[in-house]
DNA sequence: CTTAACCTTATCGTTAACGTAAAGGTTGGT
DNA sequence: ACCAACCTTTACGTTAACGATAAGGTTAAG
């Protein structure tokens, strides 16, 4: 068992974040003392490391709060899981429309690279040390 | 030429979201009347579509801000091609970041959808209609 | 039992990316 | 010349995702 400090520390945020998304419904303290302290189990981080990872592609807190328990939730009631399916292939989709965007736009930026590369080394061909594109 | 009205349209904005965009150095009017009237050319959709795509997969107007020229300016300095090529790379990686942590939660996701399938099938085989994944 | 280092709730502040009026000028068709 | 439908700038409002105090209670080591 962490206190609040500890397994933020180790998730890499801040004590506020967690109290956060504890009100958001992202995350649940495994216990709350008497006195109001919260703590963690070791697991916790798994699911604020995956936050952390949905949020950084883009995805919303109140995005993640739909799919969040799912990677972590075997153990639900048999009926909840159907809809729980919908929603996955759903969130499956918009993930992969995301993928190919970002893959576009990468593509594009390599090509981008190459045309600027062609025309510097072209242009400069006396001051050059290296022999062009090493991608 | 079009009015900032006609032009959000078909871009699927609005006028306030292009003046806004302006004020950041994003895009500008193709011209600009003596009493203030901003007109675009249709080529300005493709920067405000890409504009919306890369915002779409998580980049922040700031961080679109850095690229959005690379796409569209071919006649540049060649001096300041050259940084244009190093920040092109960094960002490249970005997007590849991105994209691997996409798949990562693709195919997790995935993993649950044919665990859960699998025990709803098992559990349910009395009343299943279909049979099983189809994906 | 003292004390530093933690924790609590509560509240106000901040950045990003616009939305939403307010008050007025412009355009373009009749 | 008129008016509806546009446009302008200015400025305040909003949501998201926290940060930063403030004011006070708790823990655990010595």
């Amino acid at each position: 068992m962490y206190k609040i400090g500890e397994i933020a520390k180790q998730a890499g945020v801040t004590p506020r974040t967690l109290r956060y998304y504890e009100q958001l419904g992202l995350i649940t303290p495994s216990e709350v003392s008497t006195t109001g302290y919260r703590y963690y189990e070791e697991d916790t981080l798994a699911i604020i490391t995956r936050i952390r990872n949905l949020k950084h592609v883009g995805l919303t807190l109140d995005e993640i709060k739909d799919v969040i328990g799912l990677y972590f939730t075997l153990k639900k009631p048999l009926e909840a899981k159907e809809k729980t399916l919908v929603y996955l292939d759903k969130h499956l989709n918009e993930i992969n429309v995301k993928i190919k965007m970002l893959q576009k736009a990468k593509s594009e930026l390599q090509e981008q690279i190459n045309v600027t590369q062609q025309r510097l080394s072209q242009l400069g061909v006396k001051g050059q040390k290296n022999g062009g594109p090493k991608n």
